[in-house]
DNA sequence: CGCGCCGTTGACGTAGATCAAGATGGGTGG
DNA sequence: CCACCCATCTTGATCTACGTCAACGGCGCG
């Protein structure tokens, strides 16, 4: 394993300086035979996940984006998450196995796939990393949930959202206005629990008023500001 | 401080048999000098919170129902939680003070107050009793957010919610059909997103169902079985 | 080059918000 | 114990945001 070199260039969206598992994969010697860090590579569309993979697994975003789903009682797909370089992607499932979801590519991603070879509970090594881990992720999944407090319009919830990705690329130290993001109308509207058509019509009227912008099949984010509370 | 008794009595709404916290609150001289529990009474309507309270305190709910709420723009009360017994209370604000906000007392209740004296990240003693409520309150996390996956009616998300009661009751071996509610409309839906007229024309109609009987200004669950699923 | 998914736009219907006006229960003071 | 008051519940009427349906255009992939 390799020591990884901090890449924040707009187009490749990788984060690694930032990112919130670098204890575990930086310097991944210092884990040696508790955890193990496995780098893999994973194509538009696909799963992250593999059928033979451990309970103790989660994995970290290092390039692309991603959305986690869950299948509905009428078969379609549920879109609960999407996530941006550098975050977590079934970490949560970790201390609550029932909530695994699946993670699907939005583009092509590069994960690092992190196993705990030993019941965590046991060691304090891995659970001493991964203190930071559960700080970081309470805040991120409290902010994720904005878009759903109590009544709001469409637009407010979609405002919102955004202002929560504009939020999550500062974090990581990323321009929110040089991200191309690929999440498709269907999957916004999944999430937000609002018709596409909706979603729609308020990406034109954002991109009227210069918020957005939308090239080819993605949307760019002009004015961060504008989505900022 | 003497050992606690289970008194998972009907109307006094008491767990501690099947409290999460009762790692730390049944035995609390395994924690000497690293964490403090006190009991306290909370009349209703006012606040667990206290000024001088330290930002490593939590709270398990003894007796009685609470919600936890934050101040909107507009000066408004959101409510973001309902708290049975048994249940924990700025338990995510360990990890994430930011998250901190209000509990309010729905009735007379008793809590007991858990203050770490150390910071939590030095003291493995703490951590370790931490961990199983962690992994708990993941879990419940998760379903209490099931009332807003995707798009739903307000049906759905009422009787969403009142599954995920029925299912908290359960949890904590207490029966819901003995269990006399307090919350009122407006509260029930500042939490879903919904009117208190919808709320209140949906509880008439589960009435005229047989699902939910309204005793006085209370209102209790007859058939859990028509909320799960 | 062509097919299919996705985005866009308009027309329309409806769930549920809002407004308004009693009814009811619970708490309080005499 | 009664009377009063206020918060909450209830019900109906109306309005509107947004979902649904339908049709079409364009990008992008094979």
């Amino acid at each position: 394993m390799t020591t990884i070199k901090t890449v924040a260039a707009a187009g490749s969206y990788r984060a690694c300086t930032r990112c919130r598992a670098a204890g575990f994969c930086v310097h991944p010697q210092a884990g040696q035979g508790v955890y193990r860090v496995q780098a893999r590579r994973v194509r538009a569309g696909e799963s992250m996940h593999t059928p033979e993979q451990s309970p103790h697994t989660f994995f970290v975003l290092c390039e692309g984006t991603a959305r986690s789903c869950t299948r509905r009682h009428d078969g379609s797909l549920q879109t609960n998450d999407f996530h941006l370089p550098g975050e977590l992607i079934s970490f949560e499932a970790m201390a609550d196995p029932a909530a695994r979801q699946d993670a699907l590519a939005l583009e092509p991603c590069t994960v690092r796939e992190i196993t705990c070879q030993c019941d965590p509970e046991a060691n304090a090594v891995v659970w001493g990393a991964m203190l930071g881990l559960l700080r970081d992720d309470a805040a991120h999944r409290r902010a994720r949930l904005r878009p759903f407090a109590g009544r709001q319009t469409a637009a407010q919830r979609l405002s919102a959202w955004l202002g929560n990705l504009v939020e999550r690329c500062q974090h990581r130290g990323l321009d929110p206005r040089a991200m191309a993001f690929r999440m498709t109308r269907a999957e916004i509207g999944s999430f937000l629990g609002l018709a596409k058509e909706t979603v729609c019509r308020l990406f034109v009227q954002y991109q009227r008023d210069g918020w957005i912008e939308q090239r080819g099949r993605r949307f760019l984010i002009r004015r961060p500001e504008a989505f900022l509370r």
